[in-house]
RNA sequence: GGGCUUGUAGAUCAGACUGGAAGAUCGCCUCCUUGGCAUGGAGGAGGCCUCGGGUUCAAAUCCCGACAAGUCCA
């Protein structure tokens, strides 16, 4: 079925008319069109071989940049657009940040997914030309080795979205373009290009497909994408159902470092990539042999300039993971070549050579200086430790298996080849399994159980969203138009309201609704369902009733300052940091606002300071908020990917919130008219919520205050309970001095006053202390308890020698039995009685009984002894044969347990006799 | 987002399974050996066992939670 599709689509009239003919590879099968009668097999790979390797196709050497400039100049010349970005230029970021559904732009066409593609947004230009890099991690296995794989290349890829079917061009004219720039720009003869037949099918659309051939090498694709996945489609791809898709899409991809290569005809594709790089790797390594090695490290390293470029910040999870990947990749061959160089000196070769082409990526030269740093420094630790702990499993089992291979990769991180190099130095030989990472893998595949939640398709009325008219709308007036009874209350839907509805990190408003009876409805819980704004109210109300509605102001101007304030925090984390700063998640409150955010290390109280300060600053300055509504090719145009901060919006439009010079995102929330409303900033907490992803709490307006004055109060608890012993003199900034005491104990803040009614009660404080600040009253007191925990340890000489003159000989023994009781630690006193022969004790110090014995004396007190005088105190008792402790919870039969104790410790010495 | 692992002396780690006076090595300090240094010898200081809570006569050890860190997968 596929194959009859494939004829009748690819069918082209620009075959017939210049001489092509339909033939069938004998190797593989497939239909190919070509120019030479006689030819057998499709040309591509694995049916022929490179013919091009030493003797180049094209009419000259093309260097990268040449082929990139000539094809985009070749489809300008066309009618094509050139699209122009903010910061990156001619290209997206490689970091799919207006993407969900992955991490990284893996082709030219992601960056018009899902939402042109679909219809939904109309492309930025039609029809378009653009180079993107793109880089794609699943053939990591092959790059460096099969000499044509990369990690990071460029798609070329002319585009263009027909509504009707061929209202920009379509097949025809999509194939002539490909032919003439092959064969005219780039000088590949005519006949040495052969088209390939092919169904073309992912990320939920599909099409027939021409694979573009020369050499033996697939040097273009060019997709009819006309297809998109629907389970009641008739066509069948795969498994999958598809059906017509509403925009006819030509989708090309034109491998700009293959075109190059072609022309150059070089050994591998590397060379003509990176010939610099891999010159100097070569130099500065000590034993440049391993040449898949050389060839990754160049290409990862390229790789790694255009992630952190575009801001990748490392981390265990998202595109960070994947950029650390690389990173221990890297250090990895580094070893393996002994290039003994730090790896920011290849990345930052890297950088030198691409920044003429891609200037937006030395911007962050310093910071992707300090992760590399940091990167290699994190990767050297968990060597060494690896390498500890891989010795220390030798040693004690003489053996690794492969449990245990599995565990060192999964848990901490030394990959098989290194436990293998290091068992060899122990002389010890270890395998490595064949199917090592797919059992690594295997650990991992949890049933991925989506929880799909029905969204029941009920229509439900659309309503007039006037807080986007006016963010400040505390009253308005409109008609029920839906409403559902539930428990307690009901839902409501109203035709215009200024309530927000729970979204975008912002929590839902509340208020009343006061219905024609004049009575008032409490608003709980606003939310949006289906395009329906629905209230949660108190009582019910009548379909068609006219209402007055009243929001809760104190509680959304409060959300606002938070809101906006978020954007002022974000943007000063921005200007101080860098620009890896990017939201990952945010939770407004009424008394503070999370925000989340990536970055490579935790804030140092310096920062913190710093970014409090700025935010202020641009607060002071009281910018004005500018809110609309854009078109959302000319927002992406104006302001870049940076609008995409908490998630990508849908639709054609998009809301844009813009502080000048401070940040500018597309947000849905309501925000202040102008920063000085925010009235100040306080940043309560910083935290490193995980790897690469760090967590800043504030307050805003008035909560600042409301949060100060808490601290105050808490400062002031804490001096009370203090101030029998110590007073203090310098009450300034009691936010800190908290912290630091906090520090000194290592608790959290909230636990600072219990922790020091306990430290006050244990120590030993003899006289009223002045002092500057809580925390040194703080350091005092711990210096204070150490020394008295340590004294309780020491064991007074004289107390010893007095219970040694009370002691009983044993009738018949030259062994002396002691009762008795002490002040100091009852184990502590046994123990250095019985560092003299002869000597068995039994010893109460109030909280338990120590029973002991002298090394020559031949007794197991922890059979019966210690739990029978252990159940008279009700409790119980044991230990080591010649040392044991009991207690329990009656404390005045103690006498009666001692009595015991000797009863029984004067019978044993009779079996002995 | 999910899994696994770890928080004990300045550092690296034992001890934990099987609860019963907190250890080793390096480093530090003092003394001895030596003309001086490397070294060698003797002695010593240094621990809220991350923090809470629970179980128990008894918790570094077992259970729960918090905080901090590492690592793998998608």
């Amino acid at each position: 079925m596929n194959e009859e599709f494939l004829r009748k689509e690819l069918d082209l009239q620009y075959f017939h008319e210049n001489g092509y003919v339909r033939k069938t590879c004998e190797s593989c099968g497939d239909s190919f069109w070509t120019l030479d009668p006689n030819d057998t097999r499709c040309g591509d790979q694995p049916c022929v071989p490179f013919s091009f390797i030493g003797k180049p196709l094209g009419k000259k050497i093309f260097s990268l940049r040449e082929v990139r400039e000539s094809f985009l100049s070749f489809f300008e010349k066309h009618g094509h657009s050139r699209l122009h970005y903010p910061v990156t230029g001619e290209r997206m970021p490689v970091i799919a940040r207006w993407r969900n559904d992955i991490y990284l732009t893996i082709a030219s066409i992601a960056d018009f997914q899902p939402h042109v593609t679909s219809g939904i947004v109309s492309p930025p230009a039609n029809p378009l030309v653009i180079s993107q890099p793109c880089i794609r991690l699943n053939d990591l296995d092959q790059v460096g080795v099969s000499g044509r794989h990369l990690t990071m290349f460029e798609m070329m890829g002319h585009h263009a979205f027909n509504k009707n079917i061929d209202e920009i061009y379509w097949k025809e004219e999509t194939v002539r373009y490909c032919n003439e720039f092959f064969t005219e720009t780039i000088g590949i003869p005519r006949e040495k290009i052969t088209y390939k037949e092919q169904m073309w099918y992912g990320g939920g659309n599909a099409g027939p497909c021409l694979e573009v051939l020369a050499g033996g090498l697939e040097i273009a694709t060019l997709v009819f994408m006309n297809l998109k996945e629907d389970p009641k489609g008739e066509m069948v791809i795969e498994d999958k159902s598809y059906t017509n898709n509403p925009l006819n899409i030509v989708d090309t991809g034109y491998g700009l470092e293959r075109i190059a290569w072609v022309t150059q005809g070089t050994k591998t594709v590397y060379e003509t990539v990176f010939p610099e790089v891999i010159e100097w790797i070569e130099t500065h390594s000590d034993d440049p042999r391993d040449k898949a090695a050389v060839y990754s490290l160049a290409d990862h390293t390229k790789s790694l300039a255009f992630m952190l470029g575009d801001g990748a910040v490392p981390s265990n999870v998202k595109a960070g993971y994947l950029a650390r990947l690389l990173i221990r990749r890297s250090l990895r061959f580094m070893e393996a070549i002994k290039l003994d160089v730090p790896l920011k000196e290849v990345v930052d070769l890297q950088l030198d050579l691409l920044q003429d082409d891609f200037p937006s990526l030395i911007y962050q030269r310093r910071q992707i200086h300090e992760i590399l740093d940091i990167e290699t420094e994190r990767y050297r630790d968990t060597l060494s430790k690896g390498k500890s702990l891989v010795k220390r499993m030798i040693q004690e089992k003489k053996r690794i298996e492969e449990d245990e291979l599995i565990y060192l990769y999964d848990t901490h991180g030394i990959p098989p080849t290194v436990v293998q190099s290091i068992a060899r130095e122990e002389g010890l030989n270890i395998d490595i399994p064949q199917n090592f990472e797919t059992k690594v893998a295997s650990l991992h595949t949890h049933s991925s159980e989506k929880k799909v939640e029905e969204e029941t398709q009920e229509n439900l009325p659309h309503t007039i969203q006037l807080y986007y008219q006016d963010h400040y709308m505390k009253e308005f007036d409109a008609t029920v138009i839906w409403v559902r009874k539930t428990l307690d209350g009901s839902e409501v839907i109203l035709d215009r309201t200024a309530f927000y509805p729970e979204g975008g990190g912002q929590l839902s408003d509340q208020g009343v609704i006061i219905g024609e009876d004049g009575e008032v409805r409490k608003v709980k819980y606003v939310y949006k369902k289906n395009g329906g704004i629905i209230h949660l109210i108190d009582g019910t109300l009548e379909l068609s009733e006219q209402v007055h509605g009243r929001i809760d102001w104190e509680r959304r101007y409060s959300l606002m300052k938070h809101h906006t304030g978020t954007h002022v925090i974000n943007g000063a984390l921005r200007i101080l940091l860098g620009e890896h700063i990017w939201q990952a998640g945010s939770q407004l409150n009424i008394t503070d606002a999370r925000f989340d955010y990536s970055h490579y290390k935790p804030l140092s109280e310096e920062e913190i300071r710093k970014i409090e300060q700025l935010s202020n600053e641009f607060i002071k300055k009281n910018i004005s908020v500018i809110k609309k509504v854009m078109d959302r090719n000319e927002a992406e145009k104006t302001y870049g990917f940076r609008l995409y901060q908490g998630g990508v919006p849908p639709g054609d439009k998009i809301r844009v919130v813009e502080i000048p010079n401070v940040d500018v995102e597309a947000c849905g929330g309501t925000h202040l008219d102008t920063t000085g409303e925010i009235e100040k900033i306080r940043i309560i907490k910083s935290e490193r919520i995980q790897d690469g992803v760090n967590r800043i709490i504030f307050a805003a307006g008035k909560m600042v205050d409301i949060y100060q004055k808490e601290e105050e109060e808490r400062y002031q608890k804490i001096l009370e309970i203090i101030q029998p012993f110590y007073e203090v003199t310098d009450k300034a900034n009691p936010s800190r001095q908290i912290k630091e005491a906090a520090k000194v104990f290592s608790v959290l803040p909230d636990q600072l006053d219990k922790t020091l009614r306990r430290f006050l009660k244990e120590a030993d404080l003899k006289e009223r202390k002045s002092v500057a600040t809580l925390d040194e009253a703080c350091r005092d007191l711990f210096k204070n308890w150490k020394k008295k925990k340590k004294q309780e340890k020491n064991v007074p000489i004289e107390e010893i020698e007095k219970l040694k003159g009370n002691a009983e000989t044993i009738p018949g023994t030259r062994f002396k039995l002691i009762i008795g009781k002490t002040n100091a630690d009852s184990t502590s006193v046994a123990t250095a009685i019985i560092k003299e022969p002869g000597y068995i004790v039994h010893l109460y110090d109030g909280r338990k009984i120590t029973s002991a014995a002298s090394e020559d004396i031949e007794v197991d007190l922890s059979k019966e002894i210690a739990p029978t005088i252990g159940h008279i105190l009700g409790g119980s008792g044991g230990g080591r044969p010649r040392l044991t402790q009991s207690g329990g919870p009656n404390r005045d039969k103690i006498d009666e347990a001692l009595e015991k104790a000797r009863e029984l410790s004067l019978e044993i010495f009779k079996v002995y006799r």
